[in-house]
DNA sequence: CTGCTCGGCGCG
DNA sequence: AAAGCGCGCCGAGCAG
């Protein structure tokens, strides 16, 4: 492909150096295309950070791995093909600081107008080892050229695969909606979560004393904690560090302790207990978000963690990087707005019983959560007596628990709302057998390994041991109580993808300027924000002028409401001040969007609760 | 020295 | 309360 710089080759396609890469696609996504690429993380890093931002894509290595397993495409060429580089391709955002040269990855931008319009297609590939341009090729529509372009023809693939799905409306909204939420990924990691490491820093020197002048020596207060266990445990040498050293040590002092898990100590009436269980849970602090933490992942008053759209098998988010996903409410405080911004804080309450509930199409249990607390409706409804009763006993019938408290109340719900727990019981029965379970959009469980089936198949036989067929139980049980929350589990995280996505797109139409000019009034800034449909149906057509919708592709999006943050069932927006109700409103009216997409006029809501605060800590 | 597992604990 | 699901990260301890 030959010139440089925009200028037209022979096949109808254009290719850009890299320095003008992002200018391209901003240009280009004037027209609100659906980007196609291999990879968000592999792409959309580089043009957040120019500045870029886009509308929509679709990232077919997600795409991909959910198409390959869902029950809802089982019989279509991607999922019968052979394994190939679209299964193994790893993520390669990782790849940037990696010595080796990264393998050429292409992405491609068409129109996802349906056939047969053809797509008008541009493709840039990645740079080469040693090479600074970037293509970019715009192909006319012919067939023959798309052909040799791969991610056109595993779009195609996709495509037919999806067309051809048992229920094609789910499946194409999960891939959407897991599209949707790996741009949020890119762009949350773009933004961060605001961070103060002053605060930070205040937090741990109130609680463990000022900081050490070296990584490894304890601070103040962990010594003197260490130095009362020692005398207490009259053992001048034991590291609280080292479970098996501490629980030695402690077996020594008379105590019957099988190991050093806090609840366990908790049952041991022993002085040294209080001062132990202080020094474990400040050493925690220290070690997994002290001052080393804010070193290693806090710059220029932001948290920039890794998110891993797709990384649980459930369909749940992973992150690598500082935890993100397990910032412990300790430290939540240094999480605190720019000054003239706030934090819009919101969850879903009790989110996977009320899936569960419209996943069985349980009416009683819907009526429980109508317009109030779901736990407290089951009270309400006389099935049991606390709400922490209720609390415990749907936990447990949601994750297989048979013991204690929880197993206690499961009769008593499976009496009250008979279809929640058939279905979850069902979806255990089929674990057992070794069968997979689908979520509500197609997401489908791994099959249990070849080990899992070998047990089983060795307790099988007439003269299969007791232990073997023990052994055999257990593990069909276990892939049970799995198969049972991967429904539950899974059907959640497609709800909040949809929910970010349809977030996402909203915050973005809010009123564009960070601070309104003087002379518009707040109240008209509100009322001019406009919500258009999630996910998106028809982009417009090629040859009509655009309509004007949301800012400019490269507007800053950190200067603008931006989600800074999503745990599972919970977001954090970042908002200039005089938008956080606005935002409020959105994020409610995001919830409701997501009910209907995934479970239509299922009457079961999916209630929110939101707060407006400065720090982290002051949510909820 | 690196790389691995384990115990333990943070989050939903 | 610590059972039953899903994760990531830490230090300790061990193997190579």
């Amino acid at each position: 492909m030959g010139a440089n710089g925009g200028v037209g080759a022979g096949d109808g396609s254009i290719e850009v150096a890299e320095a003008d890469l992002a200018a391209a696609v901003a240009r280009l996504e004037r027209g609100h295309p659906r980007w196609v690429w291999s990879d968000t993380a592999r792409w959309y890093p580089g043009l957040l950070a120019a500045g870029v931002r886009v509308e929509r894509c679709v990232d077919l290595r997600l795409s991909h791995a959910i198409l390959r397993h869902s029950s809802l495409t089982a019989t279509s060429a991607l999922a019968t093909s052979a394994p190939d580089h679209w299964d193994t391709a790893p993520r390669l955002d990782a790849l940037a600081s990696s010595p080796a040269p990264a393998p050429s990855h292409q992405a491609t931008l068409f129109d996802t107008l349906d056939e047969p319009v053809a797509p008008r297609s541009a493709r840039f590939g990645a740079t080469r080892h040693g090479d600074s341009r970037q293509n970019v090729r715009m192909n006319g529509a012919t067939g023959d050229e798309d052909a040799e372009v791969p991610e056109l023809v595993e779009w195609r693939r996709q495509r037919e695969a999806v067309r051809g799905a048992t229920d094609p409306s789910r499946i194409a909204l999960l891939l959407a909606a897991e599209s949707a939420g790996s741009l949020v990924a890119a762009e949350m990691q773009h933004a961060g979560l605001p961070w103060s490491a002053e605060l930070h820093d205040e937090l741990l020197t109130r609680l463990l004393g000022p900081r050490p002048a070296a990584p490894g020596i304890r601070p103040a207060r962990l010594e003197e904690l260490l130095a009362s266990i020692r005398t207490l445990l009259d053992d001048p040498t034991v590291n609280p560090d080292s479970p098996a050293e501490l629980v030695k040590s402690l077996r020594r002092a008379g105590l019957n302790v099988t190991s050093t898990r806090s609840w366990e100590l908790k049952t041991i009436d022993h002085p040294a207990i209080p001062p132990l269980l202080d020094y474990k849970k400040l050493a925690r602090l220290l070690t997994a978000n002290g001052w080393t933490w804010v070193d290693t992942w806090v710059r220029e008053g932001r948290f920039h963690p890794n998110y891993i759209p797709g990384g649980v098998v459930t369909g749940r988010w992973a992150s690598e990087g500082g935890g993100a996903l397990q910032l412990p409410k300790q430290v939540r405080g240094a999480v605190v707005a720019d000054p003239g911004w706030k934090l819009v804080v919101a969850d879903a309450a009790q989110l996977e019983p009320r899936i569960l509930a419209a996943l069985a199409g349980d009416r009683a249990m819907a009526a429980a959560g109508r317009d109030r607390d779901l736990y407290d409706g089951i009270v309400a409804s006389g099935a049991v007596d606390t709400r922490a009763h209720a609390k415990v006993g749907m936990l447990g019938a949601m994750y297989g628990g048979t013991t204690g408290e929880s197993g206690r109340m499961l009769p008593r719900l499976a009496r009250a709302y008979p279809a929640a727990i058939k279905f979850v019981e069902d979806a255990a029965r089929a674990g057992e057998a070794g069968a997979v379970v689908t979520t509500r959009l197609g997401r489908t469980s791994p099959r249990p390994s070849d080990a899992w089936q070998d047990v089983q198949d060795a307790a099988g036989g007439d003269n299969a041991t007791e232990a073997a067929r023990s052994r055999a139980r257990s593990a069909a049980r276990s892939w049970g109580r799995f198969t049972r929350n991967f429904v539950v589990q899974g059907t959640a995280a497609e709800w909040a993808l949809c929910w970010i996505g349809a977030i996402r797109r909203r915050l973005w139409l809010l009123e564009p300027p960070p601070m309104p000019p003087a002379s518009v009034p707040e109240e008209a800034i509100a009322q001019r924000a406009r919500v258009p449909e999630w996910p998106p149906t028809q982009p417009a057509p090629e040859d009509a002028p655009p309509a004007p919708r949301g800012p400019a592709p490269n507007a800053r999006l950190e200067q603008r409401p931006h989600l800074a943050f999503f745990l599972h069932d919970e977001v954090m927006v970042h908002t200039p001040a005089h938008l956080a109700d606005a935002v409020a409103d959105e994020l409610r009216a995001a919830a409701l969007e997501a009910g209907r997409l995934i479970f239509g006029d299922a009457p079961v809501q999916f209630p929110v609760t939101v707060a407006i605060v400065d720090s982290y800590d002051q949510a909820k």
